[in-house]
RNA sequence: GGGGUUGUAGGGUAGCCUGGUCCAUCCUACAGCGUUCGGGACGCUGUGACCUGAGUUCGAAUCUCAGCAACCCCA
């Protein structure tokens, strides 16, 4: 690279070529007859833009650092279909352990992947009611079957065009996660993806040796139970030890101190806030029940927020009112004319219409024909 | 692309207007020692900075110019 756009660059830049440049041609290689689809590959890489102003952490960035893209080959556009629901799906499970709720929707086609036949997308509800897309899913028809010449040989010895799909996610989902979740205290995170998962601060009063030591069998004893545990021994007092934890997300934390030593129990604080004591006895299992209530409750608090920014607006005036704060579903009859009027009247943009829902009859908000189209709305990152 | 603001320890800052009192203030972080420890401890000691270059001057963190960098606003 030399240049950026038509500015010449400072130093000169060896980047990795686009993923479809790279693999379609190797596709058109490896790909023969039918026995050899469906064909599904995918890669971790690193992707640049050229962005000069207006980066954000983990939003919008230069260099986007590993954005996990599939590409997949297929008979039918049928097949391909299915496969872009497979992927949204996929998408869904990994949003779902986040317990981050998340909009499922079809991307106007002014919108979607450039050669795709249609995009669908996966948008969160950050806290400001602003969306950010955090994985997309395109079905590219045969558009690039036909520039690289990729067919195959079918069942009746004809030589047909792949269909094919591509689907990718990045490391916008971390900042879903950090600012879904996030509260005053920090970081909130799921038990699946905390890298500790649990905390022991040990209470240093009267026999420190002895506190220690229980300490020290207490977290041996999880970490053979498979937990992610640490013991913080520093200097620190407790209280200081317990906003530290919590500012970097452990959704359990453990107090044992010569109280809770004399009656056999540990003092269970989880980050959502519930502080309860429980018996050393068989923690494992108390402690399983208790990451699943976490993640029951910061999933639920997530959900009952993203509801509560999602609604319906029947006039532009409404869905302006709306978008200043959340995502409005608009009645749209589909045209592009009336979408294009819509994100101008509105000031915001169009999403797309949602997915695996139906709707009642409407008018649509620019011209009023009669629809059970909707779109949503919402200000986008 | 156009305009503006700002560069002082790892992070955040005072000092700059009105040059000398500055071997540069305070908070935080970090290291050591001691006392502490059930929700952000305290004392003592220590480490650590004026974006780069040129100029003005007896003397520059402070004034001038250039460079570099960052941030903000507008398109």
């Amino acid at each position: 690279m030399t240049c950026g756009g038509t500015t010449p660059l400072d130093v000169k830049l060896a980047l990795r070529p686009t993923s479809e440049t790279a693999i379609y041609p190797m596709f058109k290689l490896w790909i023969r007859s039918h026995a050899d689809l469906p064909l599904r590959i995918y890669q971790i890489v690193n992707t640049f833009r050229y962005e000069t102003k207006h980066t954000r952490p983990l939003i919008r960035l230069r260099e986007i650092t590993s954005f996990k893209e599939a590409h997949t080959v297929h008979a039918t556009w049928e097949e391909a279909a299915e496969q872009v629901e497979v992927a949204i799906q996929r998408y869904s499970e990994f949003y779902r352990r986040l317990a981050i709720p998340f909009l499922v929707s079809r991307r106007p086609s002014w919108d979607k992947f450039p050669g795709a036949d249609y995009t669908t997308a996966i948008d969160v509800i950050m806290p400001d009611g602003r969306t950010l897309q955090v994985g997309t899913a395109h079905h590219l028809g045969s558009t690039f079957a036909r520039t690289y010449e990729i067919t195959y040989e079918a069942e009746n010895g004809e030589q047909k065009l792949v269909n094919q799909t591509c689907y990718g996610i990045s490391e916008r989902c971390i900042a879903a996660l950090i600012s879904v979740h996030g509260d005053e205290r920090g970081l909130v995170l799921p038990w699946v993806v905390a890298p500790t998962q649990v905390v022991i601060v040990p209470i240093l009063l009267g026999d420190k040796e002895k506190v220690l030591n229980v300490c020290r069998d207490l977290k041996q004893k999880l970490a053979a139970a498979q937990f992610r545990v640490q013991l913080d021994t520093s200097d620190e007092r407790p209280g200081a030890k317990f906003y530290r934890w919590e500012m970097k997300g452990v959704p359990i934390r453990l107090e044992v101190g010569p109280r809770d030593i004399e009656r056999g129990v540990v003092t269970m604080a989880r980050r959502d806030g519930v502080k309860v004591a429980l018996p050393i006895d068989g923690l494992e299992k108390s402690l399983i029940v208790q990451a699943e209530g976490l993640q029951a409750a910061i999933y639920n608090k997530a959900r009952l927020f993203a509801e509560s920014k999602v609604k319906e607006a029947s006039s532009v005036a409404e869905a302006k009112e709306m978008t200043k704060f959340g995502v409005a579903l608009v009645p749209w009859c589909g045209e592009v004319d009336c979408g294009h009027q819509l994100e101008d009247l509105v000031e915001a943009n169009l999403l797309g219409e949602p997915q695996y829902q139906s709707f009642t009859e409407a008018a649509c908000a620019v011209c009023g024909a009669k629809t059970t189209k909707r779109t949503y709305m919402a200000r986008q990152y």
